[in-house]
Parts: structure tokens; sequence; C-alpha cells
DNA sequence: TCCAAAAGCTGATAATTATCATATTTCTGA
DNA sequence: TCAGAAATATGATAATTATCAGCTTTTGGA
């Protein structure tokens, strides 16, 4: 079931102003207005999946959506998170051929889908649109190459905690200023970090257990920061 | 000591025609001729240093290079190879801030320097070339993503594999159809794959057991392409 | 509200991979 | 050409992490 809502307009929308299409103005602004089209997703509701033909690109207004890709043997492995304001789809819109992952709601989300004709001609009529979308694809492969030397070099325990770092960054913190705004099963976090299941839930536990982390269900609580950074081993 | 070479010419350049240069025609391509200059490096030089800021990128006239980044216990994981008509450095210009990796010459080599402007006027000029440096970040990472999850899942022996059919499909072969194009010392070979020197001499040790492989010194060559594929677990 | 299913947790054990030690071979520069 | 250094190779061992099993708690739908 899926209730009513008024379609978010572009040229008021918040989001917007935080995204790639922050430069839109006049004529091209409107243009996308109409184009777009705002869906709801329950929790949990498959966005793309991996394999089909991409007809444009989707355009986060509220909500939470993770982007995973499957292994051989049906695990996920988690490449990205996305939040308000994010786009989602524009990889294998512009790289040409079919999605490589899939992306699912984790929380109810409000997404707008763009196609491809729509945000073609936009990339064509302005510039700063283009060097947006470049500095996007290049942040985004700048993080892929770390992570990738993360996977190769370190050690779950600090992977666990840069995982924790990460959700904290992508998404913030409660009013309370320590707890994390996401719920994320043990699972995706595991599939966040490149791990299995319960060795994840151990390290929580023993980062639990060293007063680093307060866990209340799905909830995580960060009570010594710096501490976290250290288990991480991260510099910045 | 470096030798003397007459600088190519762009608009003859072989390898400028596979490259994102590819539709540069006119006045576009004589600037890039005449602004860009050409480098020899000797095997084991370094073109750009992590923490460096960029200058403008790079252009392989010829060569191999690799690309990697230093993790904290000094061991590089290479994030990826480059031939001749490979750009590189492209991926910090656009993105802002330094380098996040260094890049090293694996083999004499000819590397011609474009300047950022040169390089960004082109960009606002030639709507086509913003198109392919938009493609070639999407395919970099679609790879880095594709990676990821290898390195999260995959046991070592099908990344060693792996590892294999990417020099392969990068460098190709030699005369005999069999050996492939470069050489690479076993630590190389395990910084691509992510894993220990040891392990990856006992596994290609293993592979040329089960006649897989042939090895002479630092060459490889492929002698039943069908049980490595098997093996890399690949659909491809 | 209650029940079944899913998620979370914990211990025991197994598998994988890294590390260390030590030859042996190959390469490189004087 | 030769000596020293670097790379390769191999065995033994240790560390890390996954897997399996069984139990408890939480959750979501009838």
């Amino acid at each position: 079931m899926i209730r009513k809502f008024e379609q978010p307009n572009c040229a008021s929308c918040g989001s917007r102003k935080h995204s790639v299409f922050c430069e839109l103005h006049g004529q091209e602004l409107a243009d996308l207005n109409d184009d777009k089209g705002c869906v709801f997703y329950k929790k949990g509701q498959i966005i793309f999946n991996s394999g089909q033909m991409p007809q444009g690109i989707y355009c986060v207004h509220e909500g939470k959506i993770k982007v995973y890709q499957v292994g051989d043997e049906g695990k996920e492995q988690i490449v990205r998170l996305a939040k308000g304001g994010d786009i989602l789809g524009y990889r294998s819109l512009l790289g040409g051929g079919k999605y490589s992952s899939t992306a699912e709601t984790l929380d109810d989300s409000k997404i707008c889908f763009i196609p491809k004709n729509t945000f073609s001609k936009l990339l064509e009529s302005n510039g700063t649109l283009s060097m947006l979308m470049m500095k996007l694809l290049s942040a985004d492969l700048k993080m892929a190459e770390l992570k990738m030397t993360d996977l190769a070099q370190k050690p779950v325990r600090e992977r666990v905690a840069e995982a924790i770092l990460y959700l904290k960054q992508t998404y913030g913190l409660d009013d309370d200023n320590e707890t994390i705004a996401i719920s994320l099963s043990r699972e995706d976090i595991a599939n966040i970090v490149g791990t299995a299941t319960e060795t994840t839930i151990r390290l929580l536990a023993e980062f639990k257990q060293e007063g680093i982390i307060r866990l209340d269900g799905k909830k995580i609580a960060i009570l010594k920061p710096a501490d976290l950074l250290k288990v991480a081993n991260v510099t910045d």
C-alpha cells in the first residue's frame, strides 16, 4: 500500500540544494521538475536490480538506501549508502550497460526518478552539472579505492570501527548527539565491513565491553569517539 | 640518464586514437600537442606520489604503470594498471585535493604531461571529452566495486587466478599467444591480489602443478585458459 | 495478543591465510 | 665476472576469521 503524497517541487527541494542539481535554474530546473516522478518506497523495497538496464537516474528526496552487489555465495557486499540529496544509478547510466548493483531502501523513502533523456539533455546543456558529476564519480572512486586497500590490509576489528564511523558520517547523530541516526541489522553492518555476521556481533560486543559504544537493539551510540577513531586506525 | 627522443605528435599518436582524446580535432588537438610535454621514465620511477597536488594529467604514450596505495604497514595495494593510451591522475585532478595514490613505472615508459589549464579548457569546450571522462570514471568505479566484493568474499586462490586474467586482459599476450606480455614480481602480483607474497608464490606453483600455467622467471604463460577461468570463478 | 520466524548471541571447532625462518636462485652494479 | 643483495621458494607454525550448532531475544503479521 503506497501512501499518497504531494510531489515535491524541485525548485524548493532542500535536498536538491545539496545535490549535483544545485546549479540548475530557470528552464532547466522547470524541465527537471516536470519530467521527474517521485515515488514512495517502503522499507526493504528494491529500487533497481543488478542486471536491469538503467532508464534514468534516481534522486533521493528522503530516506536511506543501501547499494550492494551479491557475491557467489549469495552474500551481499554493500558498496555505498545513500540518503536525501544523493543520486543513484548514475554509474551504470553513464558507463553504459546494465546495473551491476542493487539498490534497496533501509527505511521508508521518497525517491524521484529522472528519465535518461532529461538527464542527458541537462548534462549537455549544463557544463557545471557535468563537472559536478565528474567530481562525484571521482569522490566515489576515491572511496572505493581506499576501501579496496582496507579490505586487503586491515583486520576486521579496525574495519568494523571504520564502518561505525562511516555510518555516523553518512547519517549523522540523533538529538542526544551520541546515537547514530540509522538502524541496521548486524548482517547489514557485516556486509559493509566484508565479514561474517557473527564476527561483527562479537566485535560490537567487544567495543561495548570496552565502553567505546553503547548498544540498544539496532541502535549504536558512540561513547568515546576518540577511542573509536584509534581502533579504526584512521588519521582523518 | 634520460635518453633523448623525439616528442610525439598528438595528431599522429596511435595511443591517442584509443584514448579519451580520440574525438579532438583542429585547434583543440593543436593546443593539446603544443602544451603537452613528453618525458622518458626508466623502469621503477615514480610519476606522481600520494600527497602531492595534481598539476595536470598524465597520458601514457608507451609503457606500463602501476598505481597503488600504501597501507598502514607499508604494504602496497595496486588499484590499477595502465598502458599506452591510458591516462593517469585524472581522479585526483577532477575530484580536487591531493593524489591519494602513487604511480610508478613497471617498464621504461614515455609519458606525456598535460597541464591542468589545458585539460580544463578542453573539458569545457568539448562535450564529448566530458562524456568520455564520465564513462571512464564510471568504468573505473565499476571495476573498483567488483574488486571490493571480490576482496571481501572470494578466497585467495580465486583472486590469484583473476589477477592473472586481469594481466592478460590489460597487457595482452606475446607472439606465442600464451605468455602474458608483462613481467611482474611475485610481490606486485600479491599486491594486486591483496595477499601475502608467499601465498601468491604457493598458488602460482599450484596452478603450474595443475598444468594451468607455465612459469618462466617472471613470465606467466596461460596453458589452459578455460581452467583458469573456472578457478577464477568468473562468468565473463 | 500470541506465535512463528527472523535476528541476535555465544561457544566450539575448522578453515584459511599470514608470519617466520631458512634455503636457493636470480639479478645487479662495482 | 663476481659478490652482495634482492627475489623466489618451501616448510613449520601462529593468527585470524569463518563456519556450525544451539540457544535466547526480538519482531512482525494473523
